[in-house]
Order: C-alpha cells, then structure tokens, then sequence
DNA sequence: CCATAGCCTGACCAACCGGTCAAGATAATT
DNA sequence: AATTATCTTGACCGGTTGGTCAGGCTATGG
C-alpha cells in the first residue's frame, strides 16, 4: 500500500501504526457508521492523538476507505476453497465453513461492509463492479457445471450465492439480535451449531445431500 | 401514537405532517445512517422548516425511534401469516413471499432496522427483549409441532428463523450490491424468481417438499 | 557528530450540528 | 370579536467535528 521505499525502522513503524489505526478505526465504524464514527474516537482507540491519524491517512473517508478494501480482501481470499473442490457438498460446504468463521471472527468487518453497501457503496462501487462481478461470474460457471454434471438440482446460481452471503454474514451482521434471543453470546457449541444448520439447510436445499 | 385529543382539522395537520416527516426520515436515515443524518436533510426533503420538526419530534431520537417501531410493526404484522397455515409449505412458504414483498416495499425501512441492529440496537433493546423474543418463540413452537407432526425436517428452528430472515431482507439491505451484479433494478421478473428461488431452495432445505 | 527526512502533536479554526426561543400566523372556542 | 390553543419559522447558540499547521522530536545516512 505505501510506495514510499525506506530504510527499515521507519517502515516498521509506519506499518505497526497504520495496522493500529486500521483495527481501531474498524471497530469505531462498525459500531458508529461512516456518520457517527469520529477521528478522536478512533485515536483514542489506537492510544494516539488525533493529529497523528492525520498524519497517515489525510481524511477520514480515506481511512474508511482502507478498511472496506481490507475485509473485502480477506472474503475474496476466502472464497478461494470452492474451486478446487471436486462437487457442491465439499465446495459449498467448505465455503459456508469458511464464511461461518469470518463472520465469528471479524464481525467488525463484516458491519462495516454492510453498512457501505447499504448506503449505496459509495467508497467502494469501483470493487463491485470489477472484482465482485468476476469472482461471481467465475462462481456461476462452476455452479451451472455441478447442475450439469448431476451434482445439485437446478437452481439459480446467482440466487444461491445471495443466500450464501445473506444466511453466513447474518451471524455477524445481526449478531447482537441473535445473543438477545440467545440469552447471550454463542458459545463455541452454538457456532458449531449453526454452522451445521445452515450447511445442511442449504446443501439439502440445492439437492446436493 | 399521539395523545392529545383535538378537534378533527388540527389532527389533521398534524397528522400529515407527522406521516411527511416520517417518511422523509426513513429515507435519510437509510441513506445516510442515524449518525450521518442531518435534521436539516430530513426537513428539506420533507419541505419543511427544521425548527418545525422539532415541533413534532422534540429531539433526532425521538423521530428515528419512531421510525424503527413502524417497520418492527410491518414486520410483526406481516408474519401472522404464518400461524394460520395447516403446515410449512404455506406457512413459510407465505411468510417468505410477504417478506420479499416487504423488502421490496419497504428497503428503507428494513435498511434502518439492520443499521440499529448492526449498532448494538441502542434503541430498540427493550422491543428485542420483549416483542421479538416472544414473537419467536411462539413460531418455534409451531416449527416444533410441524416437526413432530412428520411434516417437515429435524431442522433447529431459531437457525430456520435466521435464515428466513437473512435471506429475505438480503434483498433490501443489500440491494446495491444485487443491483450492480445484476446490471441494474430488478424487473418484475427478477423478483418473481428470486422469491421462487428462496422459497425452493428453504421449502426443500426443511424438507417440507 | 551533523544534516536531513520522516515522524509526532498541542493548539487552533472554520463549518456544521442538534436544539432553543420568541414572536408571528392560523384555526378553534366562547 | 375576542380569546385561547395550536402551529410555524427565522434567527440564534453552545458544542462538536474534520482538518490544519508550526514547531519539536527522532532515527538514519554520511
């Protein structure tokens, strides 16, 4: 991301203090928003002042920006494991797997996303309009070979992986609507659980078990 | 929802300014989040003075409280559907079209709803808490009987729930994103198959079908 | 040890925000 | 017609926000 070639202290810490600020700004927005999301809060998170956040991402959208592109990655990479999987049930079960785990794991991240799509993705129209649209593209293809090899009943791929997205990064998303009716947090059982729910909700539902 | 008894052309006004500043709130707040929101865009979209707002809404609160409870409303309403039905096939099968009409309807206020979620839902709590608590338990048990009775699978039916709602209001909060995927709006057609594809895809995954 | 480029930050500012208020307009009541 | 209750609104205010900047600090290369 930088393309400034230094000596290496100076590199170590521009990066230890980018990732700082990256991390506390993403909790900030996920529980703020874009709008309600402050720079003196997220740099009394990262334990800096204000002047310094400045310093290393000029404005706030900016910085915002930053951390839209750094989860989107992150679901890009792990979308990986469906490709080489030889049918539906290894492939879409690995990848609810994989989904299940970023939403137990980065729900910031997962809040902030939807929050930019929801509002219309201003910072980030670019992204889905190239590498969303060909990874999904590439997804469909593989999707219409398992129908036609047999392998799951026919069902709209696109529509499918809507309800791949919607059921994985609800646990994140509407987590806390979730532990209100749980009566708190999910356990490591209750993940569990509703890892092989969704799995087997949607494998049976495109034929595929 | 307003207390004061009045002679009729005054309830009048008042209730159609209310209606006015209700629905010009629903959609800064979905376009813009309770942070991003600005009484002065809501008044101008709504054509009226902002200090005339307050008038009605004493506080920017007051006014989007009032507008989480019209879509909790619409959502509650709309799910009676459901417990009428001699078994899943139309109960869910109803409540999954009502929902995407919903959706359709309605995104912003559904975007309003995941936006408080999504924020801890500093407002809503106690309608979490009592309303929607009861509300699904009641259609546990329903999904409970229709197992017992042979009618459908041993699915966990709060996961069933999550997945009915993830998968329905993905197509409001999510909407852009569909959208640009999609190479612009949804035609009729597009939302007739989407629906069908939920509805197979959750009817078949429950084994009701 | 010096010079320099990169890093740090307290103090500051213009812009904007939610909310107030007093005074005027309008409709209902007597 | 006079009185009263409700509605309307421009002007205003204290507080907050994103962003700036000058000047000090520190690591690094010579």
């Amino acid at each position: 991301m930088t393309d400034t070639p230094r000596p290496l202290r100076r590199n170590e810490i521009r990066q230890q203090n980018e990732t700082l600020i990256l991390q506390a700004a993403e909790k900030v927005f996920a529980e703020a928003g874009f709008g309600g999301a402050t720079m003196q809060l997220i740099a009394d998170l990262a334990g800096l002042p204000k002047a310094n956040l400045h310093y290393y991402f000029p404005t706030k959208e900016d910085l915002y920006r930053q951390v839209v592109r750094n989860i989107f990655e992150i679901w890009l990479h792990a979308a990986e494991i469906m490709d080489n999987a030889p049918g539906p049930v290894e492939g879409i079960g690995a990848y609810i797997e994989a989904k299940m785990e970023i939403s137990r794991r980065h729900p910031d991240g997962s809040k902030v996303w939807a929050y930019e799509v929801m509002h219309g993705a201003p910072v980030i129209q670019d992204y889905l309009e190239t590498s969303l649209r060909e990874w999904t593209a590439g997804r469909v293809r593989l999707i219409e070979r398992w129908i036609a090899e047999g392998k799951m009943a026919r069902v709209d791929p696109d529509h499918l992986l809507y309800m791949l997205w919607a059921a994985t990064q609800h646990y994140a998303d509407f987590g806390h609507q979730i532990e209100t009716l749980n009566h708190g947090p999910l356990t490591d059982a209750d993940w569990q659980k509703a890892t092989d729910s969704v799995k087997t909700m949607i494998l049976r539902g495109i034929g595929a078990v």
